[in-house]
DNA sequence: ACCTGAACACCGTTCAAGT
DNA sequence: ACCTGAACACCGTTCAAGT
């Protein structure tokens, strides 16, 4: 269905792709953002979403090798979904504005949910915690993909560079001195660190009451 | 000088704005990211960045008041900058992409810089923190903006919410049972509950290793 | 009834021509 | 030299007209 549309996908590119006019698409989907969804829950439905073995160490507080076991294991859909949005520029950011609702997004949420729990995290957290997670992956692949897209993105990336290396150490002295660190890290480290820190936030922060007034 | 521009800042409305055509722009700015970039560094400029009193607590440890304390201090920025990209669409998914390096966006970063280390943060996880806070601001505001823009926004929610509570126990049991807490919360509720995660995650989530080999 | 050509209202960017 | 009109190559969406 769009296995070849690996660039920008757009209405006109994909009606002149299927040798037709682009009001034609409009009678399968709504708009853009439609088209958008629907592709990338078509994507997704693709990805082995690694189906790791049903281990469930039901100890009642998990040591430290499973703490990391955990998290790798959460890593992996994580992982698999943000290197998808990495390979369609411009789906990202589609995903971003319009949150996905398909089925096989569904089944995304709930492969993190369970694995949330088997890490001990309180439902309500990971209730929260899942759509943070999902938010996280999705800001990192558009901020990515947008960056690649343009010729320009290394250049622009030597003026932040520049800016926080050639700071003035009166105004920003705190930038001064992280110079270096502020910069440092390859972009996978970066995921790696923030998505761990992420599982820990959600996992030890409180939501705020049980209120069912909502919904 | 961008004042006026309350909606979405593009540059033939610009030049339409002022008077001449949008060739004349290009002799300012190199292109849209550029423009995008000056003037989010100029509204930034404009908002009050609430300069807390530099009262500095130099207990050893902070008591549990102080870091109450701590987080309010730290979402005042953060929140205003969150605010700003709220009131100009498009602007924040423009800052999502194209990370600014003006100076009052390092203005911002070093008072969050500053911040942290007043709550105790480690100046490692402090500097990687720093960006995933921002990150979080941007693209919350990026997702939130661009749904108010739409009108189908409401419609579109509805069906996510739909997808939620009309899912198959079978398949889907942990997003059965968790439904209503997947949909629950104010989204101002759900901001300052992530911003608290984000925290708590960057305090105690050690950064991979020293090493300086990179840069 | 279902599909679509052509038009409308936008974009960003470039470049040759004007002052 | 500096500015810009007009053109180029795109967008998304609509709607009247065709089959």
């Amino acid at each position: 269905m769009a296995a070849e549309g690996l660039g920008k996908v757009t209405m006109r590119r994909l009606a002149k792709e299927l040798g037709t006019g682009p009001a034609s698409l409009y009678v399968y989907v709504a708009g853009t953002t439609e088209l958008h969804a629907a592709i990338l829950d078509e994507l997704l439905g693709e990805v082995e979403v690694p189906a790791s073995a049903d281990v469930r160490c039901e100890d009642d507080e998990e040591d430290e090798e499973d703490a990391a076991g955990w998290e790798r294991r959460l890593i992996g859909p994580l992982g698999s979904y943000t290197l998808l949005l990495f390979r369609y520029p411009g789906l990202a950011r589609s995903a971003l504005v319009a949150r996905p609702s398909g089925p096989h997004y569904l089944d995304l949420i709930e492969r993190v949910l369970a694995l949330l729990a088997e890490g001990g995290v309180a439902p309500d957290r990971a209730a929260w915690g899942v759509d943070l997670l999902l938010q996280h992956a999705t800001a990192t692949a558009a901020e990515q993909t947008d960056r690649d897209e343009s010729p320009v993105a290394d250049e622009e990336w030597q003026a932040v560079r520049r800016a926080v290396h050639g700071v003035d150490p009166g105004r920003h002295p705190h930038i001064h001195v992280a110079s270096s660190r502020l910069l440092s890290g390859t972009p996978d480290a970066r995921f790696t660190w923030a998505f761990r820190a992420l599982l820990h936030g959600i996992k030890h922060t409180p939501v705020p009451s049980d209120d069912p007034s909502h919904d």
